[in-house]
DNA sequence: AATAATTTTTAGATTTGTCTAAAATATTTA
DNA sequence: TAAATATTTTAGACAAATCTAAAAATTATT
């Protein structure tokens, strides 16, 4: 059983691992948890002892597949209550992620099990993270152009072309946003325009130009 | 904004001096929680320098409005997030307490308002006890399961489900019907059958599962 | 009422997670 | 490469929540 801090710390280690370098300095754990770089250090020891992580004195850290293991089913716990926030009590996307950072360290195996059976097993979250399974298992998602989905397709959007302040104008206007839903209804064979609804909510046309400068992970 | 550990301390005192006297003694929280008394007195000192209880040494403990009114809220939370694991995730209701005592102490209003909306504003927990709402305002005439009482409890049946034609058969024979009067003589630990008197006159023991299909409102 | 038993409190220790300040090491720059 | 700068670690302190052991106060018993 890991503590609330030690959670937290695994959790960002392995985020940090993730996305970029294996090696993990001390500094940057300690800007992302806003903690000082020696309370970074004296926890770095505690989960290295459980063998939670490899480290090496003044050259950084690495998470080991132990830790990895609990660090994903942290991630799962998180995705899925972010899930519940969105579509079972309405709210924001943006809302959702700092109540699912307390929801997440409820430890209970059957209330996840519960709780993805409830939710449908949803493969991504709220913000078109995906859901590792049970198993650790993640998905790895696909992010492709918003012109290439099909009919009847669904994604979601995330990342958009943010270099051009008119597209994101336009984005804004029409309620597109990093995270919202798209469902493709139709693909016009003349111009490979696109009908599209947006959060199950507004249907527009948007043009190839503008698909192509969306980034989505398709949806089942 | 109260500690985990303080959330406990002062929830417990609080149903222990609703269930019983006003003092509520050092020991009789130390056995609940499972702590030391030593440990009991430490945390009175400081619930008291927070004005959220009363303590006189060697005397005694009360709670103090402020105190009675966290302490509901935090109830509230607890039987809201068990409705939840009862009615949606369908946990059984002997399950959901344990997990609710993590819930309850996550600590966003918006959360606990959209959970009570989503949840239809429910008015008991799955174990019949009163949930109190946003203002901390409990409906005392609430209608619980006779299951819920406990021993020299009194009360009035009010309702008896009505789907079984053989506990309706059985209830007359032992004539309980709605208006009546029942006493709650005691509870066997063994097996939460009901050893209870009907009308003042004829005392009988009931199982369990036939108590908790009638309902009723307290007395006293 | 005096003694025994129980309850409660105090005093001091421990663990966890944090901090500051200073020392050790690594990296960058001139 | 040597000095300056930045990063990381160590050492020691602190608050929170717990504990044990002993002292103080209350309650029960003879």
């Amino acid at each position: 059983m890991l503590s609330i801090s030690e959670e937290n710390y695994l959790k960002t280690i392995f985020n940090l691992s993730e996305s970029g370098k294996k090696q993990v300095s001390t500094n940057s754990i300690s800007k992302f948890l806003k903690t000082k770089p020696s309370s970074v250090t004296d926890m770095i020891k505690k989960l290295t002892v459980k063998k939670l992580l490899y480290h090496k004195k003044y050259k950084g850290t690495n998470i080991s597949s132990n830790g990895k293991k609990l660090a994903i089913q942290i991630i799962r716990k998180h995705r899925l209550w972010e899930v519940f926030l969105y579509e079972k009590l309405k709210f924001k996307w943006d809302e959702v992620h700092k109540i699912a950072e307390e929801l997440e360290h409820i430890s209970n195996e059957k209330l996840i099990e519960k709780l993805d059976k409830y939710l449908k097993y949803p493969k991504i979250d709220p913000h078109g993270d995906p859901i590792p399974n049970k198993d650790g298992k993640i998905d790895i998602k696909q992010i492709i152009k918003l012109s290439n989905l099909s009919i009847k397709d669904a994604c979601i959007v995330s990342n958009v072309n943010d270099e051009d302040g008119n597209l994101l104008e336009y984005l804004n206007k029409i309620k597109i946003h990093i995270g919202c839903k798209i469902k493709v209804f139709d693909v016009i064979d003349f111009d490979k325009s696109l009908e599209i609804e947006i959060d199950s909510r507004n249907k527009v046309f948007i043009s190839n130009r503008v698909a192509e400068n969306i980034l989505v992970t398709k949806i089942n």
